[in-house]
DNA sequence: ATTTAACCTTGATCTATATCAATGTCTACT
DNA sequence: AGTAGACATTGATATAGATCAAGGTTAAAT
């Protein structure tokens, strides 16, 4: 369903980049040939902040994380990769990447070179739209991951971010019902702004509860519509009250 | 400094879509002319979610701000805007809308429609960069805010905040020392991810300790360093402690 | 095969900040 | 010029979740 992803193949015509990665060729069936194929093991650094941007990537296979890191010092993971993802795009901003990527196992990349992007982008209407539809989504998923930072208690921005992942393995035809993580409680608890501690019980107690089942870092969702539920239950934060519903019509009566 | 902003003008040749509006005659110098540019008063509403994509806008004098609603109905404001920002990015990802944008004042936009828009990223490589720049650029914003939701605590958020428009003003050619909010405590409290009595307890208490001197909706800043400082103090969350600093090695001995 | 370090879990306690409550002030409409 | 509704402040109290503490489990290295 995601439009910033692919279904992942090992053949570039199935690539949200194929246009370009065949290298503009009249003959567009031609042997699907990709740029550049790189892998990389796990804690492995695709680029650190800081770096001069000069490519952006797509993941093809494994799983990454992107992260930030303040002037205090402390770090922000922004985002998770998966197989079809786009790489690097906070790059354009000002010529040097904003953010590090680090690998969590073994995983393979595509590199795009900025040249021949641009090359691309030129000629291609399709291109160019892929190019902003991607940003675009980047910055909704941005901006729905905030909502839920803000307007959620812990156990359902965990159950959210498990529905997303869910979601996302599905998106890839593989199981969106049992699967592994590929981060630990660090990095989880760093990302929905949690400590490690709430992330542990917390999943301890859906696994009380008979919603998921968790296995060191295997999952199974067992009850997926009580998880979905329980994140649209309103935190009711005061905050949000510009006006209240007024029950103050109905008076209480107390009888000793 | 920011990418996403232009110094705010009457004049097309100091804009960030110049090329684009001019409409790409020979002469560049040809009297500017604005596309399209429309006025709106206060709490009047641009464009809502669900609505087609069919433009980006900048704005060019006033303010506005963007939010999205979640399926449970609480709302999260995601962007403040002010003169030159690119409004309507959020539209590339499926055509249709994902945000609503709400003005905050008497404000006006130039309207560029998406195949004036498409045009001109086919044929300007400058064009096509700095579309690319602003959406990279709102997405490391986003990630910026991001760390300071998940690693700072009110005070620190809301300072962030004050100083974060206090440079944006600065870009504008205005005062940074002393500005006017064109949102509620609502808002920023929505912003921020906190009750509306904390914004105004800390605020109160800024002013207090002569940090920052606040009436009605005028903020002052009286000590921009003291304010600085107090983000960079780490709010230490356990979660971040991958690796403790070590005092073990040091033995503390209890006289009695 | 034992050590070390990373990763994870569980319990007890503490605290930042939400929530509840009440009042004050400004703005715009009749 | 008075009234209603939006906006803002301040104090008292409650609580979700951070922090502190301890122990357990796993995987890699000697």
């Amino acid at each position: 369903m995601s439009l910033n992803t692919i279904q992942p193949s090992v053949l570039c015509h199935h690539c949200v980049m194929s246009g370009m990665c065949f290298g503009q060729t009249d003959k567009k069936q031609a042997e699907p040939r990709l740029r550049s194929h790189k892998v990389f093991q796990k804690s492995n650094v695709l680029f650190s902040a800081g770096q001069t941007f000069e490519a952006i990537y797509i993941l093809r296979s494994g799983s990454a994380k992107s992260s930030i890191t303040a002037n205090s010092g402390s770090e922000q993971i922004s985002s998770f990769y998966f197989p079809g993802d786009l790489i690097g795009l906070d790059g354009f901003d000002n010529g040097e990447h904003a953010q590090s990527i680090r690998f969590l196992e073994t995983s393979s990349v595509c590199r795009i070179g900025l040249g021949e992007l641009d090359k691309a982008m030129a000629n291609s209407t399709s291109i160019r739209h892929k190019m902003l539809q991607s940003m675009s989504h980047a910055l909704n998923d941005e901006d729905r991951f905030l909502l839920s930072l803000n307007h959620m208690n812990s156990a359902q921005r965990l159950g959210s971010f498990l529905l997303n992942l869910s979601s996302r393995f599905e998106d890839r035809g593989l199981s969106g019902n049992v699967f592994d993580l590929s981060m630990t409680r660090v990095d989880i608890a760093n990302y929905l702004g949690m400590a490690i501690e709430t992330v542990s019980r917390l999943l301890t107690q859906l696994h009380n509860e008979k919603v998921i089942e968790v296995e060191k870092r295997r999952v199974s969702i067992l009850d997926r519509d009580k998880l979905q539920q329980c994140l649209l239950l309103e935190r009711e934060p005061h905050m949000l009250f510009a006006e209240k519903v007024r029950q103050s019509n109905s008076i209480q009566v107390e009888v000793a």
